[in-house]
DNA sequence: TAATTACGAAACGATACGTATCGTATCATA
DNA sequence: TATGATACGATACGTATCGTTTCGTAATTA
């Protein structure tokens, strides 16, 4: 995670500013909450930074990629890793910090925005993937795994699709917004895909 | 359905023209393939159809609002009601439809860029809410609950959480494409949900 | 000390938006 | 048949935002 700005090219010449870089993070955490994603403006950015409009652009590509540094720091630090001891607590747990985190807070807009804009910035699309999505389904996938060492459920069990379907739901009523993200929605969503899981179990008692 | 656009006011003056609303939803339907929603431009959208740029913002107020109107006409008319007498049979199906519809195709692309758009423009949300995924998940839901009538499974069963599960997990292969969208895919989620619906029945078997 | 790079400030060209205005065309109504 | 209302295509316009460039200055290395 450490640098996904450009980092200072050790080198002749005057250094980067780490100043400068910081209040630029915080300029940006500051209007992401005042105007959200689609009205910030890197002009006003640079404006609240006291920084050259330049200098951002000399640190961040796109205001997505500057977007993104900010929102994965605060993110990533939200979400747990539980460890109950069974795959419905751990499932439920991690999605109910899940919801605690979006719902109807700055970060939850913020991610929203952001994959909205990586629809349309394929470069954005891929930092978001490897800096991301990678890094969060690989903590979310040791749930399964756990699940799978304790013989709770099959070791045939399909890892990613099970991770598409509780956060595929969650991130769909995010997105659509057609129905609210309660708990009992979380609930639900893991009471039936766990059955689903240990379904199969039965089915294919293979499991040692 | 049938009017998104501003519908021609009946009364006075000169009506609206439906030669000019036919070229302009026919020259967005060849910019969508040729360019993509995003590089889209209302103004090339005007030359293309040999249409003044007010008569456009005339019938609709924005570039998400006339792609819309283009696109749903498009994906509806693909998106089947499969009735092959089991829960199983019937969402394989209607998943695969919506995998064929869109993987790989200007749909697709088109689908991704309005559902960016929607998170950006909260008119267009409602519009999209209302005529696209309100219509859409009541066919759907048809076959969820034909399930519960054939004693297939509890009555229960949340039959929203259902097809977010369903449809959450395929869109979210759709947006974040950490992962094709490929029948073992299809078949995997079907099956894990159908299980999992299945051991609620036997859970609580109070369906008469 | 000279070369090099970053700094803040500000102007810039480019693009796309959505609105306004022009003169013309087509309708309902009187 | 005449009048008023509205849509038409064409085009000019002002605004917003972007990302780049230029300026003189500051910081660092060779």
């Amino acid at each position: 995670m450490a640098e996904l700005s450009d980092p200072p090219v050790a080198g002749r010449g005057r250094p980067r500013s780490k100043n400068a870089h910081r209040a630029i993070l915080e300029a940006t955490r500051q209007l992401l909450e005042e105007r959200g994603f689609v009205d910030l403006t890197i002009e006003e950015v640079a404006q609240r930074a006291s920084v050259g409009k330049a200098t951002i652009y000399r640190h961040w590509p796109t205001k997505g990629t500057l977007v993104f540094e900010s929102f994965t720091v605060q993110f990533l630090a939200q979400q747990p890793l539980p460890d109950t001891g069974s795959l419905r607590g751990d499932l439920l747990a991690s999605l109910r910090a899940w919801i605690r985190n979006v719902k109807g807070t700055v970060t939850g807009r913020t991610l929203v925005g952001l994959i909205a804009e990586v629809q349309r910035d394929p470069e954005l699309a891929e930092l978001w993937r490897d800096h991301f999505v990678v890094p969060v389904r690989a903590q979310h996938r040791l749930m399964i795994e756990r699940a799978i060492e304790r013989h709770e459920i099959s070791s045939k069990t399909d890892v990613d699709v099970t991770l598409d379907l509780v956060f595929g739901a969650a991130y769909h009523r995010l997105l659509q917004s057609h129905l609210p993200l309660s708990d009992r929605f979380a609930q639900s969503v893991v009471d039936t895909i766990v059955g689903g899981l240990a379904s199969e179990v039965e089915r294919s008692p293979t499991h040692r």
